[in-house]
DNA sequence: GTCGTTGCAAACATTTTGCACGCAT
DNA sequence: ATGCGTGCAAAATGTTTGCAACGAC
């Protein structure tokens, strides 16, 4: 909750840095960005959210506000191959781009902090003389909850 | 050539195993793809490479033929961030599937087929308790070409 | 004749845009 | 009064689906 406080203070900054007005219909989407910061939720989940507190919301404003975030990089815009994009907080200290766990079985997507990639970035700038600025790293397989599943059902 | 020759006999083979037939507008379609291969197409730029050819061919031809190849494991479905779904094809011997370098200024997509990721994946399925089967890696960035026009522009 | 495949058009889903209005400065 | 931000509706975009017709066996 104290940390959410923080966070939003901190957007709050951005937003003014860049000129942009915190109105309250920005702030409440971000608040619900806030409290489902573990999900991976689409424009559309999003604007349902924001709803509920602040009805009187339109869609393309959140689309806008999203837009405007992911500019700021508040937020990342993340497509798992379910033909609309997703939208995923950057944390706050986080150097790099967190990864994703995608379970094939149950859809359910799950988070990497660690950085695994530092030395491969490596590589990637040396060998392929490409510089590196972010990165996405998405691993497709089955979840532990989907093999323990799996194996109960098979004895 | 040759080598195009042998993949589209291979793909033919799988298609007929899994009891589809190579009709004339499938087998352009695969012909369009091996052609570009190196290139990550939509369907739309797909469908208007086959309509050079073949004419008699429809859009959502397209989208059905890419939709069965990409259940066959010949193609792989990748979303980079601008909305729409590109095709690439999976090498023939590559266990893993490549990765990709996406510079933020051109827009080119370069291709890595090394294999980066061997560790990476041990440490996700032992620290994760996550089976890999495939994964998704883009790193973005500044490509070469623009890393030197950059710099000259500056000097 | 059956069945898989097709082209076309319509439907659909997601995202963007045009526009008149509202509100803070 | 200026200009940013808004909701709504319309448009644009990318993809899927329904359907009648075709063609191989």
């Amino acid at each position: 909750m104290e940390q959410q406080g923080l966070a939003l203070q901190r957007i709050k900054d951005q937003l003014h840095e860049a000129n942009y007005k915190l109105t309250p219909q920005r702030e409440a989407t971000v608040l619900v960005l806030l409290e489902n910061e573990k999900d991976h939720l689409s424009a559309e989940e999003i604007y349902m959210l924001v709803k509920l507190k602040t009805p009187d919301i339109g869609l393309a404003t959140v689309y806008r506000t999203l837009e405007m975030l992911t500019e700021l990089n508040v937020l990342d815009k993340v497509n798992f191959n379910d033909g609309l994009s997703r939208y995923d907080m950057r944390k706050e200290g986080a150097k790099h781009f967190h990864h994703h766990l995608l379970c094939l079985e149950c859809g359910n997507i799950d988070e990497i902090e660690e950085d695994l990639l530092g030395d491969v970035e490596k590589i990637v700038e040396t060998n392929f003389c490409f510089k590196v600025t972010d990165h996405r790293l998405t691993f497709h397989g089955i979840c532990q909850s989907c093999q323990e599943k799996n194996k109960s059902s098979v004895e």
